[in-house]
DNA sequence: GTCCAAAACCTAAACGATTAGGTAGCCTGG
DNA sequence: CCAGGCTACCTAATCGTTTAGGTTTTGGAC
């Protein structure tokens, strides 16, 4: 396309600077050089400019919970973040049907150096292999609602709160004196799970509550299935039921509706993770309000200071290599939002309308 | 990096034969490359390959509603179908903050082009002229719960059924023996509304029942806003509501809860679009269940075979402009999935569990 | 009228892969 | 022993940009 554009007798240089607003072009050859592009219908060639600039100018957000509620708030605020910048925001989903599968991730982040993207947000832990990876060809990484592996402490993270939100959960529960619990999560592959179990089980310790912890695989169908089988086995119920997340507390609503069981009078429910319905269905659920946004948001700063900082080191002569910070570490608190589900304002049934 | 790999005293030829599986290459040659490629942790440089392959290996899915409860099954359905080919899929959204921006569509229409996309799959209907400029560049377009411009009427589109599925929507309304209904409906930009629309009129008139089409922006929070100030005007409740859609029910349904309308005693619901929490929510939804996965399915598969027939027909020394047959516009009926929203079942407060 | 710097422009070499077109060596059949 | 056909390999051009390093032109300043 670029000879065609040369029909206006200018050279290549001059073509390429008058498209991309460079210096050393006189008004009136860009303006003739912008005509006949616009005319010939000219339109760049990303593969070739990308190979010539050595690309760099994308970022990808690694997930495996598309379906999980909080996703398109986090994404919303990655977006926002970015806007401003000319990156682009391309996703890549590592699961297949909704369920995480490693091979996904091996052959994404594969792809995502393939492209020399310019930086990740992974929304669950890597592997260590695939993080040394994306280190090794210095793209940076941040972790969002997810550690980094064991292998890579460093690495900068953004995540609730998820120990102190916990902590306020239980407190929660226990002041409703609920002391049989179930914790119904996912696996720790979303590492989340850690801080969340552990935050719930010092506070069941610490109001004189059993716990149990039921792993089930990430969807609703795997969820609605675990718990099934669990209270089979169990023959009674436990006093509440905490759910570890949204696809997880879709499954257990639905098993809570075929059984009959009432909610909160057989069983109280406290999920994780706020979502559009959550006021609506029946009953209004208590839930932990995670600021889904906000974190999308913070991940996508931190990120784009690091790519930054990493462009002017380069420029610098210094190593491309990315620096991370402690502070690049951060918590977002998270806030819990009490509706009807855990026996505060009397229960199910009412007749008056739910509070939002 | 093919250099370093030129470590292995062969050939770029050879190199790239052997690590692209082409013949012409002994098999120790090729185990040489490979495992001196995997040693020296060489990773393709896609630019390169796109650039010299003359790129056309992703397709990309344009969408603005991402957070309709539809978009995540019909991914699933493009991915499912689009698996076993090695093509990627892109998503563009062409949203901010949920709203439908037409500067973004120019602008993703125009990277779509730059990265010389395969093929498109679009879920709104692209204006005129961005329709035309996918054609100018051979890139097949395939709308999907939409239809094309009317400049363009040709080209494949699946969607589901719409105008029979409002007469069934509008019939069972007819059944309860409601006459006063209020379509809360979302812009003209998805094309889906003509034909819901004139489904739901003609059906009212059928059964002598008077309609009005209440048009708001595709969001909840517009849509809220929209029905508030019209029940506000009108100053008394239709017999039944029918949202148009996810997010506009979502509306409704918050609005609803505001003012303490008892659904389906003072005001009956049906509404657009089948979701996950639909059985959940007070009362259980009677909704028109789309089948989106399927429309993905479809939709994939038919802009895969566009694109291979496109191929061929270049290997053959033909044009490769793409070719669009009439049973490339296909419909796929929906279903009315009864709840409790409508005035079946006993309404809203029912102490039996609500049916699935 | 010189000299010099800045502005405007050009030539040609990259970037990292694929591939058309060629060659050398070996085998096989006559 | 040679023609002919393989196989395995190589050289070098090519894709569409950007840009380092020149060259020419222009317009003052002296």
């Amino acid at each position: 396309m670029r000879d065609v554009s040369r029909a206006t007798g200018l050279s290549m240089f001059t073509v390429s600077r008058a498209l991309s607003g460079g210096d050393g072009v006189s008004t009136e050859s860009r303006e003739q050089v912008l005509k006949t592009a616009r005319e010939l219908g000219y339109i760049p060639n990303r593969a070739a400019q990308e190979l010539r600039r050595a690309s760099r100018d994308s970022v990808a957000v690694i997930t495996a919970s598309t379906s999980n509620s909080y996703y398109l708030d986090l994404m919303a605020g990655i977006q926002h973040a970015l806007r401003p910048s000319n990156w682009t925001v391309v996703v890549g989903d590592v699961a297949v049907d909704g369920i995480y599968d490693p091979r996904l991730e091996d052959r994404m982040v594969q792809r995502l150096i393939e492209s020399r993207m310019a930086g990740v947000i992974s929304t669950l832990t890597l592997t260590p292999e695939n993080t040394r990876l994306l280190a090794s060809w210095d793209i940076p990484v941040v972790f969002v609602d997810s550690s980094p592996p064991a292998s890579a402490r460093d690495f900068p993270s953004v995540t609730t709160d998820n120990y102190n939100a916990s902590l306020m959960v239980g407190a929660h529960i226990a002041e409703h004196g609920l002391k049989d619990w179930l914790f119904l999560v996912y696996p720790p592959k979303w590492s989340t799970r850690f801080d969340r179990e552990r935050g719930l089980r010092d506070s069941a310790k610490r109001h004189g509550a059993r716990i149990v912890v039921l792993e089930s695989e990430n969807d609703a169908v795997s969820g609605y299935d675990t718990l099934a089988a669990h209270l089979e086995a169990a023959g009674k119920l436990p006093d509440v039921l905490v759910a570890g997340n949204n696809p997880l507390l879709l499954g257990a609503l639905n098993l809570v509706r075929d059984r009959g069981i009432k909610v909160p009078g057989d069983l109280a429910l406290v999920a994780y993770d706020e979502f559009a319905w959550s006021s609506l269905v029946n009953p209004p659920l208590t839930v932990l309000d995670e600021r889904s946004e906000e974190i999308g948001r913070l991940a996508a700063r931190t990120l784009a200071e690091i790519i930054e900082g990493q462009a002017e080191a380069e420029k610098r002569g210094g190593s491309k290599t990315p620096v991370y910070r402690p502070e690049h570490q951060q918590q977002v608190p998270a806030q819990l939002v009490i509706r009807r589900s855990c026996g505060c304002h009397g229960g199910s049934f009412a007749a008056t309308p739910a509070p939002a």
